[in-house]
DNA sequence: TTTTTTTGGTCTGGACGGGACAAAAATTGC
DNA sequence: GCAATTTTTGTCCCGTCCAGACCAAAAAAA
């Protein structure tokens, strides 16, 4: 299995050695298909500035697309056909075969101490074509892991928010899943709130959800009074059934700003060493809670007993955040793009090599 | 092994359905590395004719290939470099996915009710070209089936020349095979004559070879006496000895006209349905033997008995010669061209829809 | 209604490909 | 052994094709 893929990405790779001009394009055209794919339909002006390409070039490229029938175009924009699809599913092995995806999955996640790392492909300078794509893949590996039993909780921000938004439901066997945000309101936009952010998912599993109506940051008092009022104490007391987590990374300096944290209490967890936020602790490089906000939702005590970690985070400017969530618990499932994954396989070559 | 194959090939034809215009592009630096890889040192011009392209094409793939450095030049030509060599191997196994010749293959052999069939690579005009490549696939699979202790049997031939060419003999564990040629001297041509092979053939591998100097064709009184000769004895004893056998197809039309027959002899074989030659026989297209060369050489009987039937042939025009002799044995392993292949699986086709 | 997209058209400068030719070296013929 | 011929690579120029820029019409969105 594993020596057929690493077979064909040679090929591959002799196949560029006879004809290293259409490397570009392949992984060019590939880019096309998939944005398409992603953000249907679409015209060339804004593929253009996704893809950072001249729109003369979208063009030409488009028109080949459109020739051999993987493209369609409407008064709306570009679409995918239905042979497009097909196409870019088998294209997408490829490329992960070509770049190597799956080797580079498995080195990290070993390197990391972590159950599973999946790279999700494209590698552009457009963030949010990025996360959608990890999205993409994140949501994918949820539906695998999931069953008709599941209790799933997720935290808000964008990268969840992402994974919720291209998910893709075929069966209606998911009536008996249950919804659980592990947040309260995260301050700014309301689609990226987790209250939100279940509900949509819900709707998409036609299951079950709670709705966690508390504000994201407490006081000591007032979460001891909470528990004690019914509704909040089955959240709780389901929040703590959770067997799958889908959540975010923050940087601890943006979290916090975000958060709308003081100016003092902001500078004390930066002093403490804070790189890192997830549903709601701060962590230092190496994986220690430094702060910890007063609020309902997941404890670390419960976050290390869940079956199914799945951290969702992309961006270089993350890399540092994310390598300390790596540390809080083995069976962690990390999914993030390919600048990610290549700024930390430097680092372990780094190492490898002296 | 099979699926994986099969799997690489689909690839393949993703990859052409993404970019099309590279397919054309692809087969072209094949052939050149190919040819250069054959018959280097070789120039533009003469890659030009025998590739049917312009030379300015051969000029533009040949400096990208040399770019790449695949290729090199010297004075005297082209040549092909190390890299360019195991680049070489591996498209050619990316070429045979692609083609679908290892499934072709195997149709075919199934088909015709033999023990295999190998059909080489290049679709070229350039019947010498694709004699070469025939060449070099016999040769490896002969190289393949003998032992130290094999005694082959060789007729003469422009195919049959075409293999020991191309053979390449890498160990020296072949000192005891014994090589033996089956026909004698075939009129024409001295570099094709069975005796001529078999010395090449038996220096490539440092052994030992049996002469057979009696002329094609002879009386019946002429060949009672010779095979009380104690040479010629020795000779006909090791025939009956042959293990391994590599014999080439001839139309029976041509070969008569070469073997000098008179004309009313030639009309009798062509009135009995003769379609092909072959090691002294003529046989109708369902593989009876409708006349036979009264001379030293192996008989139909022997060859039955051989173990290793190796018939090699290629050129569209020995279509019906070749289907003839493959129903003479089910051990019989063929070796043609693409064009060849092609042409009978038309046919299979059409029985097959009807 | 205005604005923003979309696709499609067109023109231009420049690169690149293709054909013919030239020079050099090796091979062949005598 | 020398000359003629063939084969080689390399040069030059012209035509074509392509990327870039701009524009126009039309439709969706605001």
């Amino acid at each position: 299995m594993n020596e057929d893929k690493s077979k064909t990405g040679d090929f591959l790779k002799v196949l560029f050695k006879l004809a290293p001009e259409f490397q570009e394009i392949f992984i060019e055209r590939y880019e096309i298909l998939k944005i398409v794919n992603m953000i249907e339909p679409v015209g060339r002006r804004i593929l253009s500035v996704k893809m950072d390409i001249s729109e003369r070039i979208i063009r030409k490229e488009t028109d080949k697309l459109k020739e051999n029938k993987l493209l369609d175009t409407t008064l709306k924009g570009m679409i995918i056909t239905d042979e497009g699809k097909k196409v870019l599913e088998e294209i997408d092995k490829l490329y992960h075969m070509f770049k190597g995806i799956d080797e580079s999955e498995k080195i990290l996640a070993d390197y990391l101490g972590i159950k599973k790392v999946i790279i999700a492909p494209l590698n552009l300078d457009d963030d949010k074509m990025v996360l959608s794509s990890i999205g993409e893949c994140a949501s994918k590996y949820l539906m695998k892991i999931i069953n008709d039993k599941s209790i799933i909780g997720i935290t808000g921000g964008s990268s969840v928010q992402s994974v919720i938004e291209r998910l893709n439901v075929k069966s209606k066997k998911y009536r008996d899943v249950k919804i659980i945000p592990t947040r309260g309101s995260l301050g700014d936009k309301a689609e990226y709130q987790s209250n939100t952010l279940a509900e949509i998912l819900a709707n998409k599993l036609s299951c079950n959800y709670k709705l966690l109506s508390t504000p994201d940051k407490l006081s000591e008092g007032t979460i001891k009074e909470l528990q004690n009022e019914p509704e909040i104490r089955e959240t709780i007391n389901l929040i703590n059934s959770i067997d799958t987590l889908v959540f975010g990374i923050g940087r601890s300096d943006i979290m916090a700003k975000r958060r709308g944290l003081y100016v003092d209490e902001m500078k004390m967890i930066q002093d403490k060493g804070a790189v890192a936020e997830a549903f709601g602790y701060y962590f230092n490089s190496l994986g220690e809670v430094v702060h910890e906000i007063n609020t309902i939702g997941i404890d670390l005590h419960k976050f290390k007993q869940t079956k199914n970690l799945i951290a969702v985070a992309g961006g270089i400017e993350k890399v540092e955040a994310i390598r300390a969530i790596t540390k809080l618990d083995s069976k962690l499932v990390l999914v993030t793009d390919e600048n990610v994954a290549s700024e930390i396989l430097k680092d372990f070559r780094r190492r490898k090599n002296g």
